[in-house]
DNA sequence: TGTACATCAGTGAACGCGCGTTCACTGATGTAC
DNA sequence: TGTACATCAGTGAACGCGCGTTCACTGATGTAC
């Protein structure tokens, strides 16, 4: 380990090689994303990739074996740093739920559009032609774990509301109340993913709450970016603000 | 007007011409339908089209003028077709506010679930490059409009649920109360939009509830298509019911 | 009813462009002795 | 420390493909007299 030229994890030296391609996978990928912006995922070419690194495109074929391989890697990017932005957000300890909570939200909407095109990559239309290999699983699973976590966070810490809570109304038509127990069907499905997700704490009500919270948030936030608040709520802050407040009660936050 | 070749509205009489292009402009419709599946908004070609319905691609300049505008029919119908669903669905007389409501959420589903390309056009990410025309927001807007309506209906006959329904806690923590009245932002954005519809009656509130019930609705089905929910609840009939449950209670029809 | 003219749908060739991927190669960098 | 060999990044040409759009044209359909 001779200072300057050691590995980061290993102790091995990194060749003069190794250091060029890891610049040059970084700078090929800044540059894929640049392109995403004007031409969306189907209009991504190696060719003018390499074109605008001043390479010729066959180099290319170096650092990807193909171009749905570069697109792999842009669309676990793009999940790892929202994924990263949700979780830096939600797992700030010591503050109640509803407030990580609420930092969650704002969190990924702020990523969302400062990266609006790689958000596009991820949560809009899927590519044509393209299949998203196993490797994408992990990485988009983050932010909904973050948002499960939470609840599951609350209801461990006796924090998360139970359906008595929901006030009188709420107890009403029995499979139609919003906030009563799920139906068995559901309720099949939930316990299945926090087995899955190793959560076995969180009723599945809550956990079905979080999901469609999750849903809920991702859909505000493709309206408000792929423009369907175009000339009514727009720009969209305090709808997002007070849609993230209900998202809070569904999942129990509230 | 001699029965056969009469012109629908008008009296004038339809020549072979004219029934040869309707004829033909609808086939290249359905052709480049079609076409959507497979490659996706940017990669519907003019030329791969008319190669389909056996002309040769200059010929489709006979019916529309460039790649893009043909693109715009296909989102108008596309707006419309979905658009018409939720109406026919909402605005079913004499049943009760939230079976209407109810009703329009699963029309649109199915309307998405069986036309996963055209939805993907309309409501995925834009298409690079594409601008769309004023001659969208019309049929775009039908959608919101058939919702909002239905809030609307509920406001004047006396179904709304006020913000005093919603039981004891939801009175609680002033601004952040998710049902509670809207801020001042956003009431001006929902009197404004209120106003530029001609539905006066309806409370700011109960507006804003209906816009964040239309996100989430349009979140949820994207989820779904989109592949959001592989592995987990997917089929995502039981969480579209709760979700569609709740969405009327945040909408003022609980 | 028949004829002369106007309209317009569809043809075929061309322009100029871009794409992903393969392949044999040159020459620089790294490694084992 | 120096040399022989192996590795591998990048080149340049090529293959075969598809695209949107323009343009001068042929020939069928429609219309006015």
């Amino acid at each position: 380990m001779t200072s300057a030229n050691a590995a980061q994890g290993t102790g091995r030296a990194r060749t003069a090689r190794e250091r060029a391609r890891t610049e040059l996978t970084r700078e090929i990928k800044e540059e894929a994303r640049r392109q995403l912006a004007d031409a969306g995922a189907n209009g991504l070419s190696l060719r003018a990739v390499a074109r605008e690194l001043g390479m010729v495109s066959s180099a290319l074929y170096r650092y990807y074996p193909s171009r749905d391989d570069l697109l792999t890697a842009l669309i676990i990017d793009a999940y790892d740093a929202v994924g990263e932005a949700a979780e830096r957000a939600a797992l700030t300890p010591g503050a109640p739920a509803r407030d990580r909570w609420a930092a969650a939200c704002h969190a990924i909407r702020d990523w969302a559009r400062s990266h609006p095109h790689e958000y596009a990559l991820i949560y809009g239309s899927p590519v044509p032609g393209y299949r998203a290999p196993q490797s994408t699983v992990g990485p988009a699973s983050r932010v909904p774990l973050a948002l499960v976590g939470l609840v599951a966070a609350a209801a461990a810490s006796g924090e998360l509301a139970g359906p008595e809570a929901a006030g009188p109304e709420a107890a009403g038509p029995g499979a139609l109340d919003p906030r009563g127990p799920v139906g068995a069907a559901l309720a099949a499905q939930a316990t299945e993913l926090s087995a899955a997700l190793g959560l076995t704490e969180v009723p599945p009500q809550a956990l079905v709450g979080a999901v469609i919270a999750w849903t809920q948030l991702f859909g505000m936030i493709s309206f408000e970016l792929f423009g369907q608040f175009v000339g009514s709520f727009e720009p969209a802050d305090a709808l997002f603000d007070r849609a993230v407040c209900q998202l809070a009660a569904l999942a129990g936050l509230g």
